[in-house]
DNA sequence: TGACATTAGTCACAATCCGTGACTAATTCG
DNA sequence: CGAATTAGTCACGGATTGTGACTAATGTCA
């Protein structure tokens, strides 16, 4: 089990590392990682894996794929099952002093197959973007639409039309507004939403053949 | 290492189960599975264990998800990882006699937990429909728009309008037609295309809020 | 042979969706 | 006060999409 630990940091993405107690190994940094215990199923032990390294529980937790090749691990496992763990911009966690948080496009050197987990959890990420609460759970339980706003630019890498990305949301029925209003220092005021997905009215599309690439696919 | 393969049959989509050479267990039938040999891969495992299966190279092969619950699994594995196999119609494969076809949605009784990792496949097929060439490898070297509109149909559980289908394909660029035609009996002869897909020129799309739905996912 | 069933393929209209620029609103700073 | 800054909305035009109706080419059967 490996986990990758995302949180936005300012403007950037961010990712937990723990420092690599084994002085053996090549690199300072690894994902944090375990096998599980006796008796303990996979999302166990990934859940285990990321309270002792995050000193809190994710706002969200969630399997990848498993990596088997032959590029190193810090554990010579025969395999490694990639996990996501979202965190919440100012959660109170606590990492303790053997972790910290690195741009996830600026990483110190780690093992290759740790590496290809990160990039992994990234395309995976960005894959489900549309399909899951990802965002979400990388923002306090409210906030302003111009912050769900920056989370999809950062995801997304590219960015959105303000009245285009509040007409989706709109009619997306996935969040709903709260009374309270934040003034963070200059402008005007923005109103404060939370997460609360509503049933949709059906409303089926057609079919989509964006991004099918060339790629033979394996 | 537990392989879905699948094909289409008539108008049902197919799973290949082996007979359980194990007469302990309580079900006569399972995914074809086998754990890695020293020094193999989990890809290469995977690629052994579907062409004993199949007596033959499936189109694709492409890794799922890890499945590690408490879940029944006849080889008592801590972890099983799901693997599809995309078999085309009419491909010349010869299951050994100890292996069949069954329809996905009336398989006999299976483990638990490769009963879940045969949802887990039908769930990432559809999710992946429109980012890989998924349908086409369900399908000879050259088929017909009406063949290929079946197997969408198959995978997403519902019918499509064939004016709108072919439109999205033309703008997808990914099929070309041949000089070929078929006559099928009855009706009008159809032309046979390839898959053959081309450079798309850019036009990124907006946010699109559709299919996050209220679960908390996990 | 000729009407009919059957399957393939196209067209065009209306409704909706979406990118975009321009606008108004509310606040801080100097 | 006016400029700067951030929030929020509107409306236009072009693109996309659902849909029914149409034409085309073949086999079937009386």
């Amino acid at each position: 089990m490996d986990i990758v630990s995302l949180t936005p940091h300012g403007r950037r993405l961010t990712a937990l590392l723990v420092r690599a107690g084994d002085s053996r190994s090549k690199e300072r940094w690894q994902l944090p990682h375990d096998a599980p215990r006796a008796d303990e199923t996979i999302d166990e032990a990934a859940a285990r894996v990321v309270r002792a390294a995050l000193g809190a529980q994710p706002a969200m937790l969630e399997q990848i794929t498993a990596f088997g090749d032959r590029r190193r691990h810090p554990s010579d496992a025969v395999v490694s099952i990639g996990y996501v763990a979202l965190v919440a911009t100012g959660a109170n966690t606590s990492p303790d002093g053997d972790a910290a948080w690195f741009p996830v496009d600026e990483l110190p050197p780690i093992a290759p197959r740790q590496r290809a987990i990160v990039e992994g959890a990234m395309h995976a990420v960005r894959a489900r973007l549309d399909q899951s609460p990802i965002a979400f759970r990388l923002l306090p339980q409210t906030f302003t639409l111009s912050q769900l706003q920056e989370i999809y630019e950062l995801l997304l890498g590219r960015r959105l039309h303000k009245a285009s990305f509040r007409r989706a949301l709109h009619a997306s029925w996935l969040v709903e507004p709260t009374d309270e209003w934040r003034s963070e220092g200059r402008g005007r005021p923005a109103q404060l939403f939370r997460y609360a997905p509503r049933k949709r009215r059906g409303s089926r599309r057609g079919v989509r053949f964006e991004g099918v690439s060339g790629s033979l696919g394996g």
